[in-house]
DNA sequence: CAAATTTTGGATTCTGTAATACAGAAAGGC
DNA sequence: GCCTTTCTGTATTACAGAATCCAAAATTTG
């Protein structure tokens, strides 16, 4: 009963991840949010009670977006451990070129949200779901290097705690280089150079 | 004439800079950089017209800083063009232990500016020092990797401006891996491992 | 001592923006 | 046709934090 919704929450959540990613917290103005997201202000309070609230939740889909696809490829057994990584990779750098395109680069709500401890401390749900992420996508490396060791075309020593934090960073530091404007051809090899360590 | 200044301008610019570094520009209020100064804000004010060019200032200082102590370093003809590698990386981790020991990670604002890109449109002298600054660093990175090249330190078939980049994506990686409490030694060994397709 | 300038401390103003309120129209279910 | 809920659009409020102002005390030079 009632007038149902007439957009769909997801999709907003989406638009507003979108502009979060780039801009950060602080950074984006729910004037942008409602501009992003095609509502009203009045609609995006009513679906979503404060721009905090907003982002914790966004942050959630941008996160559950990310751990499926990585999932997908870091868990596919189709896969040698080493094309996993690449795989991985090459996810990060199309998502830069396609930012690229429309002029910007991709940002990320978690090297975001990471860099700023004061978003962490005045939500402790950020800090669960950046704990949680950082968790499950290491665990995820890990059995990546593992399955690569096994296969060979992971380095046998290898250590997978190692290997997986060194995954991270690379990731984390290709997202902050993206912002200088390197081309993604540059980023794809500065990745695998990177990873060097793991797949010689 | 006129009572003198009774705080050091650049001890001024050091406390704002080591406030943006962690919390970046929108999450540092004037009160903090009052307090982490040690300074009336009619003070602060009076010195230093705006938080904006306040910041600009500091962000000044601030690279400033590592463009010295960097020089120092990758130019260091006593070193091998790898041992110069390896003692930028260990000035970066040595910066995190020291961070973690007051209870937090050291930041660092040149990352902060980079993924706000709002920051650097609002202020074209940020985009400017930004710019320099990568270029800068760039190229003493790629003079210690050609160097290394030479002594047989570096990989011979290593690209000296890919390799630079290499390196400045993991350190920025390293800064925001940093964030999430990884202990110093590990921060060595990703540092290290990263490297590895210069210094194998 | 006089002039100049900064400091202190507090009060005040200004501004951007998050958040609320509201009236009427629209779109469903019962 | 009635009830409920959401939508549009605009207007208003609330608040945090940047910036200004001020008067009195302090510290220097000449």
């Amino acid at each position: 009963m009632g007038r149902p919704r007439s957009f769909d929450e997801t999709a907003v959540l989406d638009a507003a991840a979108a502009e979060f990613r780039v801009h950060g917290f602080a950074d984006t103005s729910t004037e942008q949010l409602c501009e992003a997201a095609g509502v009203r202000r009045s609609s995006l309070y009513n679906a979503f009670v404060s721009k905090d609230e907003l982002f914790v939740r966004a942050l959630e889909r941008y996160v559950a977006g990310f751990r499926e696809r990585r999932a997908q490829v870091l868990a596919d057994a189709r896969l040698s451990g080493a094309e996993r990584l690449r795989a991985l990779m090459e996810g990060v750098v199309e998502e830069e070129r396609a930012a690229r395109e429309q002029g910007h680069a991709a940002g990320c709500m978690v090297v975001h949200s990471m860099m700023t401890p004061d978003l962490r401390e005045r939500d402790e749900r950020v800090a669960r779901i950046l704990d949680r992420d950082l968790r499950e996508h290491l665990d995820l490396l890990e059995g990546a290097i593992r399955a690569g060791r096994l296969d060979g075309s992971i380095r046998a020593d290898a250590d997978p705690h190692e290997g997986a934090l060194l995954v991270m960073t690379v990731i984390s530091g290709l997202r902050v280089t993206a912002q200088a404007g390197v081309e993604p051809g540059l980023l794809r090899q500065i990745a695998l150079n990177g990873l060097r360590s793991l797949l010689d």
